[in-house]
DNA sequence: TATAGTTATAGAACACCGTTCTACAGGAAG
DNA sequence: CTTCCTGTAGAACGGTGTTCTATAACTATA
């Protein structure tokens, strides 16, 4: 038996390439069918391979949800960024500002709204075995910087309240997410939810304005 | 065959009263254990009985979830309705209602942090399984009343801006529930997490005021 | 090209899960 | 005492995550 020099994985080609299916499989259960269908079986049968397919391509059942929670972040901050910011000094500019914080929000609520399985992985332990690495953590709060530099963005041009631009972006965050996740479940009476999230949103930073209007 | 007349099963007395063993060892592993430590054998294990226990004392597990469940929002009432309310026309009306208010809120997370279990299994579905019945859900919408009737008294007091009550208190619970949840999931980079929640709520209220200050 | 070595695969196996079935023990009623 | 019913324990079934085993396929070297 002699010590061979190994040869790396990343030059073997499958010929299908299957981290992406199992992910997309993945993917379409917890949308479909929510998290209890979410299992290494069901996954790999879907992408039409057996269970240990999946074992292959990541090191766990973990591995694999934490592939979707990776996934969900960014294209949660793709999301958010792609909302439109007033970039100088306007006439009304605090009108405008206060314009793209709505928007930043009702985009906050589609991406909850359209994407409630990988919105609850993220945000609501939805599947009680995944605990996301502090490194998946880490990526997760990079999203985060960009609602606090647009919170400093309204200190600075005088719109809001003095603070800790990190402790009132959270602020912010936690109200959009409450509002989100209790539509998610269900737990509302209301008719019009989209109307409820705007009007919440606009009271928080009716609060957060420097001068009362 | 003769169709006997059946008997109560309730004019039967067990030696030990199985049920509330059950559920307080259902409680107590979803506390210290989390969602998927609540097992029907280790449920019944901890109560120091087969799983056929589980199965004659509840329908199904659904049926001992949704006991913890009902339990949980009986409790979460008590904690809400016990914080103290001005009750007449008092001077600085306004200022003792927001201290209320306040009350409320952080008798809120209190009772979050404190049951991060049942919590979850209220407001964030972390039983994937389980599902409450229409009749269950009916149940946990009475603890709403409280808010809401204690915001239409603030608006009748002429401190909170007009609009539906119930919307209104909505508004309300989404941002308790937002940042209560985030904390508990551990999603937060700040120190002072309850002064955040203090802070939350009062800039919420800042917005629902009537006459700017 | 032929052979050796490494990898990915399928499938069985293990311990756990919710649930159901079966057989048995014990008390109540006639 | 006999009959009936209830609550019990334990096995069993199909599901889960995971590991092990044997085989097939592919790469690299002689």
């Amino acid at each position: 038996m002699k010590k061979v020099t190994p040869v790396k994985k990343c030059e073997r080609i499958a010929a299908v390439d299957l981290e992406p299916a199992l992910l997309l499989a993945a993917k379409k259960l917890l949308t479909e069918e929510g998290p209890s269908a979410l299992s290494i079986r069901r996954i790999a049968a879907s992408a039409g391979v057996a269970p240990m397919g999946v074992y292959n391509r990541f090191k766990n059942k973990s591995g694999i949800v934490e592939a979707l929670f990776r996934q969900g972040f960014v294209d949660f901050d793709a999301a958010m960024s792609s909302v439109e910011f007033p970039i100088g000094t306007e006439k009304n500019l605090q009108k405008e500002y206060l314009k793209s914080i709505e928007a930043m929000g009702m985009k906050y609520r589609e991406f909850a709204i359209q994407n409630p399985g990988i919105y609850q992985l993220m945000f609501m332990k939805s599947v009680p075995e995944f605990a996301p690495t502090i490194d998946a953590v880490a990526g997760a709060f990079n999203c985060f910087g960009t609602l606090v530099e647009r919170v400093a963005w309204g200190q600075r041009a005088k719109i809001l309240i003095a603070g800790d631009p990190v402790e009132i972006g959270q602020r912010v965050w936690a109200t959009c997410h409450g509002a989100a996740s209790l539509e998610i479940v269900g737990i509302t009476k209301l008719l019009d939810v989209e109307n409820h999230f705007r009007m919440l949103v606009a009271t928080l930073f009716r609060g957060l304005l420097r001068e009362s209007k």
